[in-house]
DNA sequence: CGGAATCCTAAAGGATACTG
DNA sequence: CAGTATCCTTTAGGATTCCG
């Protein structure tokens, strides 16, 4: 029997390192993004809207350093990039994803309760 | 049949604003802690390592304004203050206890990642 | 005890220009 | 096209003090 030695909510706890990666805004959105498959960089930069250049460089640079996220580039003029989840990183998918059809579904009850406070407030 | 129109990959859709809340580790920590029942402030302090008094509050705020928790005075010196998921906020516990568990359950491979790609580079 | 207020630093994020 | 590099602004977050 292996006991469990790690805790997020240990400030000192390396998964939280972890944590902070995967519960991101970003981060959810790219992972969101990938999971039908490989992208080139343009491509992800049109499917997440808003995301500038270069918070899109440093978070897919943060995301395949925890190898959660491949590059693969392709010796070609223009240059051709494509991202695709790893194994890993595949196991992320349906846990942001379910982030993100929570955001989108209660998303009416949320702005009601934000008006209702701002209201008592 | 009601057509599904918010989508978080939309840089203006309200959606948005709410994954950015949800998909946050302060967020995740707190919820976490608050999975098991009602805590007050010092306890969730406690429970929530390294966080300060100010992200704290401000989060709680945050997480009130969006009926995810709830807030209970006590008429007491010295004060109480009970903080709770609502019955919204319960939905979130799941996918979040997910995310905790991804991060302590992989950490050791995402390590291995990190050292393996700073290697190479 | 649970904050609010203030001040400050660090980190996130954006705009632009440039390059292989 | 897919970046870097640079500079800048904004936000997150922390430390401290004070108050009902």
């Amino acid at each position: 029997m292996e006991k469990v030695s790690w805790n997020v909510l240990t400030s000192t706890c390396p998964s939280r390192t972890s944590l902070a990666r995967i519960a991101n805004k970003w981060t959810a959105m790219i992972v969101i993004a990938l999971s039908d498959g490989p992208l080139r960089f343009k491509d992800i930069h049109l499917t997440v809207q808003g995301i500038s250049g270069k918070v899109l460089t440093d978070t897919l640079r943060a995301l395949e350093r925890d190898g959660i996220v491949s590059r693969r580039v392709y010796a070609e003029i223009p240059p051709r990039v494509e991202y695709q989840l790893t194994a890993l990183g595949e196991t992320l998918s349906t846990p942001l994803g379910v982030l993100r059809s929570w955001a989108e579904a209660h998303i009416e009850e949320v702005l009601e309760a934000r008006e209702a406070y701002d209201l008592r407030s």
